[in-house]
DNA sequence: CTTTTGTAGTTAGCCGGCTAACTACAATGA
DNA sequence: TCATTGTAGTTAGCCGGCTAACTACAAAAG
């Protein structure tokens, strides 16, 4: 049974799209709500299926590039890079993961500035255990969208990324300007 | 010009996407990372541009519901559905509003619990200066779709909220299962 | 070889989400 | 009427983002 799984059972944010002017306009700013809607919700679902296992997005992604990188050790600014965050963001999630003894604190050999991550065996316990559960749950949200669909999002995407792009560039010439 | 605006840029995070098993899951697992991805840059800009304008996405709102509102008034509660916060979230917010007098705190004439939240001239002139600024960035974001891209969007969105949909209900299950 | 410049990591403090616990009051029911 | 149950709002405390400031060390430049 399909179904339908509209936006009307969202708070009244939607009303916003109401003020705008010309034709074309309501439109725009309806999709923006809609697209912000669906990836909170999306994310909100997904955040409780990570939390069911004591983990949280970013935690397990730290543990899934230690898992792959060799030793399976990486220092924290290289964590920093990869996973796109600052290194004091980085740092408050290693001091919560070295709490629950998922990763351990190594001095590197090379650079006394430095202090490797390493990953331990209940770190790597807890990443298999939840790799299941994290496609499981993945191909449930994506799993109305067919192949040709997957696509026309992705691509859709990239749109959405370009004029993402484009409030960069108008926003950095407005700085300038200044 | 019409770049390509792929998802390369981003760091390493996409790399999940390989630990992927059988045919079909690695596109899933891409698709997932990508509109995560689109949505978090898209995001971030749009923060940008409230943040140059002193406000936050959620006390914009805050800030249209009053304007629309009969007396513009409302109680933090009704706030609180309208945004789909809670009243504790709800509560930070007007107490971040009231300090910068876009909001003053007036007591209801028929329920001793409750206080209205007033909008201030100034915050009325605060979300009136910004309105433009708002649809600009709006607009930029989603100029890059079409009409019917747009439609097509719309569309898809709706099929991820089903699959979130679906999610949550097999997480309900397992929990009631448990 | 010393000075300057850059990099690694942590901490403090802010923001905006959340839950849980609590107070004050309203509304319902016995 | 009085007891129970429900609702409005705040606070405390946690999480995961961020910037800015700081220390320690490395690397490049003089």
């Amino acid at each position: 049974m399909t179904t339908n799984y509209d936006f009307n059972d969202r708070p009244d944010a939607a009303r916003i799209s109401l003020v705008a002017g010309s034709t074309g306009e309501a439109e725009v700013a309806e999709l923006f709500l809609n697209f912000q809607w669906a990836y909170r919700e999306m994310q909100r679902q997904y955040d409780q299926v990570l939390a069911n296992s004591g983990l949280s997005e970013s935690k397990f992604i730290i543990l899934m590039f230690l898992a792959q990188a060799p030793q399976q050790q990486l220092a924290p600014s290289v964590i920093a890079d990869k996973l796109g965050a600052t290194r004091a963001t980085v740092s408050k999630l290693l001091k919560g993961m070295v709490a629950q003894a998922w990763v351990a604190r190594v001095a590197s050999p090379t650079d006394k500035r430095s202090t490797l991550i390493q990953l331990t065996a209940a770190g790597q316990q807890t990443v298999t255990a939840f790799l299941p559960h994290n496609f499981a749950a993945v191909q449930t949200i994506m799993a109305p969208l067919s192949p040709a669909e997957i696509d026309q999002l992705n691509g859709l995407l990239q749109k959405i990324n370009q004029g993402t792009h484009n409030l960069n560039l108008e926003l950095e010439r407005n700085q300038h300007a200044k």
